[in-house]
RNA sequence: GGCGUUAUGGUGUAACUGGUUAACACGUCGCCCUCUCAAGGCGAAGAGUCCGGGUUCGAGCCCCGGUAACGCUACCA
C-alpha cells in the first residue's frame, strides 16, 4: 500500500496581493441572513485591508432558480448597509459577475482539465448514479461514486461521443494520497482521498456545479481570501485539488461558524425566520441586524474593565456597536468556532436599543418608511374601502397588518368540526403549500385549493382557518390580497409560529 | 455508516504567554420608580469550563483517550 503522507501540502498565497474577496450568494430564494452574515465578515475584511469586496451571483442550478431573487439579494444586502466594489450590478474588470454568464468559460476550463489528465466524461444517468447510491446505503457502505467510466477506452469515449450520449465531467481523484489545506482559523486539515469523491465538475446540461465555478471564478477574479460558512470545508479538498490540476496559487480560507437554530442545527426557514426581507418588512433595523451579526462569533473585543470605568460606558454598550466601529475592532483571530445559535431574543432587545435611541423625528421616519410607509398603506386601503363607513374604522379591519403578534384563541380559529389535531395538521399543510408557491394570487389560490381538495376541506373551512390564524379573526378584508400585501415572509413567519405555540400548548397539556 | 469540525451558565461572548471566590451582555426571578405596560435603577438565582486520565506548586487554557452536537457525504449551493 502506498504511503498516505499530505503530500499536497500547497503553500498559501503570500501577503503580496492586494486583498480580494467575495460573497457569492445563489438566487434561489429570499436573502437569508447567513449571507448577510458572511458578507458582513467579508466587507469587514477586505475594508480594514483596504481590499476589494465583490459581489458574484451563482446562478449555475436551474432547478432552483428564482427570477426575482437576484433583485431581492441586492437589495437586502444594501438595506443592512453593505456595497459591494464590483457586481453584477455595478461592473468591474473581471465580470460578467452572474455565473450564468460565464458559462463557456467553465466549458473550456473542463476542457483544460480533460486534456490534461485531471477530468474525466462520465455517462451514467442520473437515474443510474441514483440506483447505485441506494445499492451502497443499504449494503452499508459510504456512498460513493464508484468510478466505472474513469478507465474508460477512447473508443468507448468516441462512441458514446458518437451516439450523443450526454455526460458529465468529473473530477480524477488521485488514489491513495490525502490532501492537506491550511484553515486559517483552524490550522492544518487533512483529508483521505478515499474519502474525496470523484466530483461532477460540469453536468450534463452544460452548467458547472459549485465546485468549478466557485474555484475558476476565484481565481479569474483575483480572490485572495476565501471566507465562507463551515459547511464548505468538507469539499474543500476538492477546490484545492482543482487548484492543483490548473496550476494556479491558493487562496487563504477562512471557514467560519455555522449560524443556528435554537436546537444547534444549522440555521432554516423550517425554525427560525431567515429572510432578511422578513426583518426587513417586520420593523428591524438594519443597524441593529448588522451589529447582531457582529456579535456573533466573537471577532469584537469586549470593552476591558479600565474602558469602561475611564469612558464611563454602560456595561452593556459592550455589545452596541456600529459598522464603523467594527472596521476599528473587528479581529478575525478572535473568532470563537462554536456556531452561534441566532437568538431573536437579543436581536429584539438590541433593536428595541437602537429604537430608542433615535430623536422623535427620526422614529417618525423609521414608522414612515417601513411599517407605516405610503406604499404599504397605499396596498392596504383598497382592500378596505369598500367595507368601511367611517375612517376611523380603519384599525379596527386592519390590526393585523401592523401587528407582531396574532394568536386567536381555539374559539376564533378552530372550526367546528374538525379536530384540533387534523387541523393543525392542516395548517401545517397548508404552511408547506404555501412555501411553495409564488406569492401571486392565482398561485396562492390555487396551491390552496389543490390541497383543500386532496384533504377534503372545503374552500370555506381551508380559508377560513387560514384567515383566523392570519388575521386572528373570522372576518377580514379578502384573504389572499391580504397575504400578498402583507408579504409571504411575514404570512409564512404567523403561520410558522402559530404552530409553534400549539405545538407548545398541546405537550404541556398532556 | 464514513469523513470533518466544534465543545465555558438557557443564549451570545470574556478570562494576557497556565496563577486567587470563571467576567460582561441578553433572558429569567425579586424589589424600587409608576395610573398601566415598557424603559430606567437596585439585587438574586444560574456554569466550575462535555467526560475520564495525565503533566504541573497550580489547568477553562498544555498532552492522551473517550463522548456528544453539528456539517458534509447530490449532475444543490
Amino acid at each position: 500500500m502506498t504511503s498516505k503522507a499530505p503530500v499536497n501540502q500547497h503553500p498559501s498565497t503570500q501577503e503580496a496581493s492586494p486583498v480580494r474577496v467575495r460573497i457569492a450568494p445563489s438566487p434561489t430564494g429570499d436573502p437569508h441572513v447567513g449571507t448577510a452574515y458572511i458578507g458582513l465578515l467579508n466587507y469587514i475584511y477586505a475594508r480594514q485591508r483596504s481590499g476589494q469586496f465583490i459581489l458574484r451571483i451563482e446562478d449555475t442550478d436551474r432547478t432552483r432558480f428564482v427570477p426575482t431573487s437576484e433583485q431581492m439579494i441586492f437589495d437586502s444586502l444594501r438595506w443592512v448597509g453593505l456595497t459591494w466594489d464590483e457586481g453584477p450590478d455595478v461592473g468591474g474588470p473581471y465580470g460578467p459577475y452572474r455565473q450564468s454568464e460565464r458559462t463557456e468559460i467553465y466549458r473550456e476550463h473542463a476542457e483544460m482539465l480533460l486534456a490534461n489528465g485531471h477530468a474525466y466524461r462520465s455517462f451514467e444517468t442520473a437515474e443510474e448514479l441514483e440506483a447505485m447510491r441506494q445499492q451502497q446505503i443499504a449494503a452499508k457502505v459510504p456512498p460513493r461514486y464508484n468510478g466505472a467510466h474513469r478507465h474508460l477506452t477512447q473508443a468507448q469515449i468516441d462512441a458514446y461521443l458518437a451516439e450523443g450520449r450526454p455526460y458529465t465531467v468529473r473530477l480524477k481523484v488521485p488514489e491513495n494520497q490525502s490532501t492537506t489545506f491550511t484553515d486559517e482559523l483552524r490550522g492544518p486539515i487533512t483529508f483521505d482521498h478515499n474519502n474525496v469523491d470523484d466530483q461532477v465538475l460540469l453536468k450534463s446540461d452544460g452548467y458547472p456545479t459549485y465546485h468549478l465555478a466557485n474555484v475558476v471564478d476565484d481565481h479569474l477574479m483575483r480572490i485572495t481570501d476565501v471566507i465562507r460558512a463551515e459547511e464548505w470545508i468538507s469539499s474543500t479538498p476538492k477546490h484545492v485539488l482543482l487548484y492543483a490540476a490548473f496550476g494556479w496559487e491558493l487562496p487563504r480560507f477562512w471557514h467560519m461558524p455555522l449560524l443556528r437554530n435554537t436546537d444547534k442545527s444549522k440555521i432554516s426557514k423550517r425554525k427560525n425566520p431567515v429572510s432578511l426581507v422578513f426583518y426587513q418588512q417586520s420593523g428591524y433595523l438594519p443597524q441593529a441586524m448588522l451589529n447582531f451579526l457582529g456579535l456573533l462569533g466573537g471577532g469584537m473585543a469586549q470593552p476591558t474593565e479600565q474602558e469602561i470605568v475611564s469612558k464611563g460606558l454602560n456595561t452593556k454598550e459592550g455589545d452596541i456597536f456600529s459598522l464603523a466601529e467594527m472596521l476599528e475592532k473587528f479581529d478575525f483571530r478572535r473568532i470563537s468556532l462554536g456556531g452561534p445559535v441566532f437568538d431573536l431574543v437579543k436581536l429584539k432587545w438590541l433593536n428595541g436599543e437602537y429604537l430608542r435611541k433615535l430623536t422623535p423625528e427620526e422614529f417618525f421616519t423609521a414608522l414612515r418608511s417601513t411599517i407605516l410607509s405610503d406604499s404599504y398603506i397605499r396596498a392596504i386601503a383598497p382592500l378596505v374601502q369598500s367595507r368601511m363607513e367611517i375612517l376611523g374604522q380603519f384599525g379596527d379591519m386592519t390590526g393585523f397588518f401592523f401587528a407582531d403578534n396574532i394568536l386567536p384563541p381555539e374559539s376564533v380559529w378552530l372550526p367546528k368540526k374538525r379536530t384540533f389535531e387534523e387541523s393543525l395538521a392542516f395548517i401545517a399543510e397548508q404552511l408547506t403549500a404555501l412555501e411553495a408557491a409564488a406569492w401571486e394570487a392565482e398561485a396562492i389560490e390555487s396551491s390552496l385549493k389543490t390541497l383543500g381538495e386532496a384533504k377534503q376541506w372545503s374552500v370555506k373551512e381551508n380559508f377560513m382557518l387560514l384567515r383566523a390564524i392570519l388575521t386572528g379573526s373570522t372576518s377580514s378584508p379578502p384573504l389572499v390580497e391580504s397575504m400578498i400585501v402583507f408579504g409571504k415572509a411575514r404570512t409564512l413567519d404567523r403561520l410558522r409560529r402559530f404552530l409553534d405555540v400549539q405545538k407548545k400548548q398541546a405537550n404541556q397539556r398532556k
